[in-house]
DNA sequence: ATTAGCACTCTACCAGTGAGAGTGCTAATC
DNA sequence: GATTAGCACTCTCACTGGTAGAGTGCTAAT
């Protein structure tokens, strides 16, 4: 059990080690911060916080640094949560509102903004549904032999595939074609497309071209993510060196990036915090990687499409305004969505 | 002027350096290849080729480091371009044609295969014709108010649209006014959108709308282009301090990204190579910036759709191997395109 | 329980040193 | 005249003390 003090104490360490990523002296959190107490007395609090395992030292005459645990009580319990400033909020909304309509740009800007207003990267998906539904599906005409599935899912997804046809097609009559599949076919999750009563070869080579699209849907799901702000990470002074630099780009390199963020792992509502290796894919990652935390998200309604918005950075990073941050980011998109596609 | 034997030796000093990254000295190159001549008649060579400019030395007593007019004069005159090894081209062409035929799965195979053969950072953009003609048009209805507009380009390009409905439409009558307008648009370009006689208010705000669309994608052309393999250049000794590494993460952020690689520079056909301070996007960046080469070439047609491919890397690059790389990627891409969509 | 004071420890920085690598030059050789 | 062996010279790199400064832990006084 931590006093009041040690409590108190233990903020201030995390607060000055945040900012200035130097191990923190009795002395410097003293003058900083009124303790109430001389540079001794903190000094005996903090070799008591340190045999209780929530600060170290990186060596025996250097200041404190906070352990895992110690940023994890940190989160828990110290630290009260701020609300974004009102003008941020505004500038954010603002942003998204002049953007236009589309998915894709959308999970571009909250990216940009996440990771400008974080310092550090930022990773979002793409929203998706866990079942998606065709609410369109259109074919185009390219040559004689080819056609363009064009398929418009629940949440506004597009996707679409060239199909190669075994006669000859005319626009006419892929579009008669399009037309008796969107009557038979829309609001149909992938599972439901399997029960095809007598439709002709070329409607069924069709469905199984939107079937399998549906599928790969359904099971992608957190597999887009987009990426931005790593050039902020590895400005940080923990990955000064490039080797540990380069064990992160490993990490999120395209086809990590979803296996690394447990975007899967996310319980519903809220924000969750991952600090140090309790991330299991960092855990087994390199050195320095376990030294990285992550707060994540997902939004849009839970039952109909969903994506989700994560941050990665330093273990020693700004966590009451990053979650803010997030949490602002996550309510928004989940607004947008519910506008435009509900 | 170079003498036969100058020439022999600057090139076995680059191809020296390009594998070890450490300056060629003039006994290490004796033994390694086949001069014919002793070490002392090297070092009078290379002290010649300094003073001309091929070579540098990094301090008095030192090996030599090819300059840019050093490795110019090797890509332009010494260098014999390789072909792809044939196993090497089936592999590549086996997983293009496992892959689906979406083009964004293209472009994404594109820049993983570039960047792992070439060891380097790749960017690849979507394929883009000047002047995008509409191949089709649906209107799906997702409100009472709201329609989602999905355009189809010629080149297979998709492009979708949220619009608010001034009065409520059912699916029907979106059908129909997609019908009349497909049947009135199809194979238009921007421009031409321009001219539009005696249109309801429905059919005027669809048209807007697509006419806006069309000609962002006319301009952006080469915004939306793909990175790859940032790891593999990074890892290089010439971005060992991490200032460096910060410096070429900045330029290849993604709203750089289009602004560093000099695509619109591209003449026509074949291959380009930009080596160091050519690159006037480079030129004005940071320090070891400068001392990055770019591969480059557009693929597709020329008249239709066309992306381009590049490859950036330290000066310090296999240019024969990567070049011919591009070239047999960039002939693959126009082929796929061409396949699919002519 | 708190604090002043002081010895102790560890790092970061600097200068100095020696080995090694590689050159430039000179004089001998083909 | 071109080439080469030989050697002095230079520069880097890695290692070694040696010192200043920061910060702690402990002890004794308050």
């Amino acid at each position: 059990m931590l006093t009041e003090r040690q409590s108190r104490i233990l903020e201030f360490v995390i607060l000055d080690y945040v900012e200035s990523a130097v191990p923190a002296a009795s002395q410097a959190i003293g003058r900083k911060y009124q303790v109430g107490v001389s540079s001794a007395t903190i000094r005996n609090e903090m070799a008591e916080l340190e045999a209780q395992g929530y600060l170290r030292q990186p060596h025996t005459s250097a200041g404190r640094v906070p352990t895992e645990q110690g940023y994890r009580f940190y989160v828990g319990w110290l630290m009260q949560e701020e609300e974004l400033p009102w003008e941020m909020q505004q500038t954010i909304r603002h942003q998204f509102h002049q953007l236009g309509r589309e998915q894709e740009s959308w999970v571009h800007l909250a990216a940009s903004v996440l990771a400008k207003s974080a310092q550090n990267a930022a990773v979002v998906t793409k929203p998706h549904s866990s079942a998606c539904r065709i609410k369109h599906l259109e074919l185009v005409s390219l040559h004689d032999h080819t056609a363009l599935l064009v398929l418009v899912l629940d949440q506004g997804r597009l996707k679409q595939e060239v199909l190669t046809l075994a006669e000859p097609c005319t626009q006419d009559e892929l579009s008669v074609v399009a037309g008796r599949l969107n009557r038979m076919f829309a609001g149909f999750t992938a599972k439901e497309t399997a029960a095809r009563a007598e439709l002709a070869q070329l409607e069924w080579q069709v469905m199984d071209a939107v079937e399998a699209i549906m599928r790969a849907v359904d099971e992608g799901g957190f597999d887009e993510a987009y990426l931005e702000g790593l050039r902020h990470v590895l400005s940080q002074p923990e990955f000064a060196s490039s080797d540990r630099a380069l064990g992160l780009l490993e990490l999120l390199d395209e086809r990590n990036l979803a296996r690394t963020i447990p975007f899967r792992a996310l319980a519903g509502e809220g924000v969750t915090v991952i600090i140090g290796a309790d991330n299991p894919r960092l855990a087994q990652a390199g050195e320095a990687i376990r030294e990285c935390s992550v707060i994540i998200s997902s939004y849009g309604a839970s039952g109909g499409a969903s994506g989700a918005l994560a941050v990665l950075g330093p273990m020693r990073m700004r966590y009451s305004h990053t979650i803010s941050t997030v949490r602002y980011l996550a309510n928004l998109m989940g607004e947008l969505l519910a506008e435009n596609y509900e």
